[in-house]
DNA sequence: TCATCATAATGAGTTTAACTCATATATACA
DNA sequence: TGTATATATGAGTTAAACTCATTATGATGA
């Protein structure tokens, strides 16, 4: 009982492997759903069997991927109990591992853009959603022990945080420079720490102390919405 | 003659425009050679004599967007001469175009994941390349007049500018929360400012400016209960 | 004005590859 | 071991991008 849907779930877990593979060499236009069968060992048909059809499976491979980054990037957190030196810590991991999984971002941008396409179904492009939030569960924690003002809203920061890393790692790719991942990695915390940590001195002019008072305030105004 | 020429380029601009409608209104997938044909008031056949594909034909429409989007921007950035100025007048019209043409943009996509598609010839996925020149030039003019620090490297910078707009365009056209994007542009500004005014004594035309966008969110705000 | 040629337009026909489905095979259970 | 259910197969169907032989257009010059 408990070994049919294993091996169930053993050969859907193939058709992935060889999914990732065949896409990752050819793109996902000049991957053809039949060298997916050959490199996975089964028949063409059996294929539409697990996944509903080519989107499905590059999707497939596309959240498999994030799910598997997910789980190393809690480990290299898992080293300090500092907060800015965990998102340090993430900030390092995700440009390094988008740099080298650069081909698997892009497939991902596949299923940005072929979301209205089958009409609902693939609606929600949430591979990422339980990644990004390792992001805000750093942020609400070191707010939480003080360590962080909310001068900046979480939302904001997450845009900017991954943002800036998405477009940071196309450079790096584009230009074949995998050495300046650390460059980056220092310019971005260097632009986030006046914005987190609480006893940075805030400059002088009292227009300034009104100016932050006022922008926080109507952040949580229109956060009410 | 020139008639001539005149004639064919017309062609090529109804193509482009046909084009643009059909892949807005259904996508790149659900879009067909035939009703952009039909759209043009021309045969399928015609299409392949202007582009070579499928592919050339978003790729036109995309790029056409960003020259659109280039002369635009410079026009929004004449109207001041303070580099502050320009790269917050930049963030905010850069942030509202992607809001308003987030289609256009997600057709843009289909251009990066499908680079390696038809063996060279689509290499080089540069629309945007004039585009980001804009943001350069107000830094690289900012910092000959002393105005700037370059404590932050040029391509980090652009990065972070583009990348975190675009992602929170993204945020933004998920929620449906256009009414967001000051207060978006005004978080950018804050995180800039620190790493760009040499020594910072901006202070009252600065935060003026902020005070004035700050009080336009609000009002925004005001109005929608 | 008409004849000739070059350039452009056409759409029926070809090709490719995703997807279907009738048939075959394997597996669970009595 | 026999039967029923679940799973696999790959030849066949279909849709849509792309081609190309044919037709139309329009410029040029006698």
């Amino acid at each position: 009982m408990s070994t049919k849907r294993a091996k169930l779930e053993q050969r859907e877990k193939r058709i992935v492997a060889a999914a990732r593979t065949v896409f990752l060499k050819h793109g996902f236009n000049k991957a053809k759903m039949s060298q997916i069968a050959d490199v996975a060992a089964l028949a063409e048909g059996t294929l539409y069997l697990y996944y509903k059809n080519k989107n499905a499976i590059v999707k497939a491979v596309v959240v498999d991927h994030w799910r598997q980054i997910t789980d190393e990037a809690q480990d290299a957190l898992s080293k300090t109990k500092d907060s800015f030196a965990q998102l340090q810590a993430l900030a390092d991991y995700h440009l390094t591992m988008m740099v080298k999984h650069w081909r698997v971002i892009e497939l991902g941008y596949v299923l940005y853009y072929s979301r209205s396409d089958d009409a609902g179904e693939n609606a929600g492009v949430d591979f990422k959603r339980t990644y990004a939030a390792l992001f805000d569960r750093i942020i609400e924690r070191g707010q939480d022990k003080g360590h962080f003002t909310n001068e900046l809203s979480l939302p904001f920061l997450r845009d900017l945080f991954y943002g800036t890393l998405e477009y940071a790692a196309r450079t790096l790719v584009l230009h074949n420079k995998p050495e300046d991942i650390d460059t980056n990695v220092v310019q971005l915390m260097a632009v986030l720490r006046p914005h987190l940590s609480e006893n940075a001195p805030t400059d002088t002019g009292d227009d300034k102390a009104m100016l932050k008072r006022l922008e926080r305030a109507v952040r949580k105004l229109e956060r009410l919405h």
